[in-house]
DNA sequence: TCTAATTCCGACTAAATTTATCGGATTTCG
DNA sequence: CGAAATCCGATAAATTTAGTCGGAATTAGA
């Protein structure tokens, strides 16, 4: 994504040259997939086709990208979607943890976007 | 921990207390083995042993927890240690997003003790 | 219209990690 | 001594992540 992010505006641009720097080109295809049906990514196919941002760099977050690729973030079963059948009927002490941290990461995430990461100016420097 | 927290002050607790709730006991053991050789827990050996934990539930946080079980919070290859070669030569864009989140996670994790567990008590309120 | 470039897709394989099991050795209370 | 426990290293099973394969579909350009 950042290397999409860098070429913004060039047009699509073709696996081989995101795969670059010795990444399987057969299993990134696999991972823009992803990103693709998350709409974070266009495609154009054929010759002459590849992959470009769907949107401008401001407009994707670093939570964008982890969920696109790996779905909402999950840190425990108990927090999350209903079903989760936990022994201890949905009421332990962890849980109100997992559902803490869980939101102060996703809000961690939401506060970085591409554009950012491609300039360093993440949030406290570090 | 919680489970020890609990019982805090209740002497040694054995495991087939702790494994109640459908945990396989020998799973736990192995488990409880790490929290033991990272001091957060001591162990009584032999009849009417257990473990308990090692200082009180209020010095006892998240991350000390984590780190025991699971070693420290690595998001990426590309920030902690240093040998870590990696192709781009440690210097691409993403690695000041993994080393910002990988902070601020931790500070998320030292904030939190076991004590605020056990009563709810975790920083806003969810 | 043909060809080369390229994405798309589902299934499979391989590697790594996590979860669990096994069999005993050791310690200690009563 | 005997029963109740932890300790330990090795192994096995399950799950997840990473990677491979073979081909189908699409498109620009000659």
């Amino acid at each position: 994504m950042i290397y999409l992010a860098q070429h913004e505006g060039e047009g699509p641009q073709p696996l081989k040259n995101i795969a670059e720097l010795g990444m399987p080109d057969q299993y990134l295809e696999q991972l823009l997939g992803n990103l693709r049906r998350a709409g974070l990514v266009t495609t154009v196919r054929g010759a002459q086709g590849g992959y470009q941002l769907s949107r401008s760099a401001e407009e994707i977050t670093a939570r964008h990208i982890i969920e696109a690729m790996e779905g909402p973030l999950n840190l425990s079963e108990c927090v999350g979607e209903e079903g989760h059948t936990c022994p201890r009927g949905g009421q332990c002490t962890a849980r109100g943890v997992w559902a803490y941290l869980t939101d102060e990461i996703n809000g961690l995430l939401d506060s970085i976007t591409l554009s950012n990461m491609l300039k360093n100016d993440i949030k406290g420097d570090m």
